[in-house]
DNA sequence: CTGCAAGTTGAAGTCGGCTTCAGGTCAAGC
DNA sequence: GCTTGACCTGAAGCCGACTTCAACTTGCAG
């Protein structure tokens, strides 16, 4: 038995549930995130799994992740059914990791902002804060943080750390 | 005394010190957070206070700035001397809260994904990771995350790689 | 004086994650 | 059967922080 007809929700239906807009669920489709049966009509049913997709994507954003990064680690997990235990501490596990190392990274910072404090300096050889050694400033064009800033605010996308 | 001949930097000079492209500084400038003098061909000369500001801005950005907050900030520091302890110190306390908040959400969302281990949830209603109530989570399509890839060698972030 | 690297400009392109728009179609209540 | 609102599509726009491009000018070594 598949799902049957009132298991199935519009795409109105879907955005309502999940908080998202139709306009990012078809993006996530298009994405290859999640996936829709069709009406005669050709208009989007989706399965009530969707759901769970969609809460593990952004789940997922949330850890930092992008939508590609999303993509395959939904791959990893059944496609129908909620995942087991085991399946999703796996992932857990590694999104833990992620974030271990951006409090990690954070905490760095913090301690080079306030070696700063008082050496005052801020010369790009010496200041510490500046020069702050590690993969986060070193790296390449792909480089992101994932920062929060308060809702009242703009959007605001990382800083590119591009070196060309 | 003003700057000497000596003291002005070509763009090229001041990309290669600074190791931003001259593209970048280009940019910088039209967001007014540098300046240069030009020279009677129009090419611009930058003054060696200018590698204190750019160490300065790529600061903020670590911290999780925009160029335009990091724009704003600048303004309250002198254009030609090193700031003064009190100067830096009250710009350093203000990022330094801003790092405390970015951790403390991290930390709230690991606790939230260590309780999704357990109950492998993992749907929009239950979810606590999903769900996660704060601000970070509720915001809207401005809300988002300073991220920490890694750059290009570094190791796989793979989401649930070999952690099972 | 010549040759060429390095500089100049404005415009357009890039990336990710969407939203918005225009113009047309479908589903369902009356 | 008609109306209305939800849905469809592809294309374009948006944000920030840049980069890239084309076409042209400067600055300096030889």
């Amino acid at each position: 038995m598949g799902p049957t007809r009132h298991d199935l929700l519009t795409i109105g239906q879907l955005a309502a549930r999940s908080g998202l807009a139709p306009s990012a669920l078809r993006y996530y489709e298009r994405m290859g995130l999640i996936s829709a049966e069709r009406t005669a009509g050709n208009q989007r049913r989706y399965a009530r799994a969707t759901l769970r997709r969609i809460a593990f994507v952004r789940a997922a954003q949330r850890v930092g992740l992008s939508l590609e990064e999303a993509r395959t680690a939904l791959d990893r997990l059944p496609e129908d059914r909620a995942p087991s235990t085991a399946e999703w501490s796996a992932v857990a596990v590694t999104w833990h990791e992620r974030i271990d190392r951006q409090i990690e990274e954070l905490e760095l910072l913090k301690r080079k902002l306030t070696g700063c404090i008082g050496c005052g300096c801020l010369s790009l050889s010496r200041c510490a804060l500046y020069n702050a050694g590690d993969r986060a400033a070193a790296a390449g064009p792909g480089a992101r943080y994932l920062l929060t800033r308060d809702p009242a605010g703009g959007p605001e996308p990382g800083p590119a750390e591009g070196t060309g």
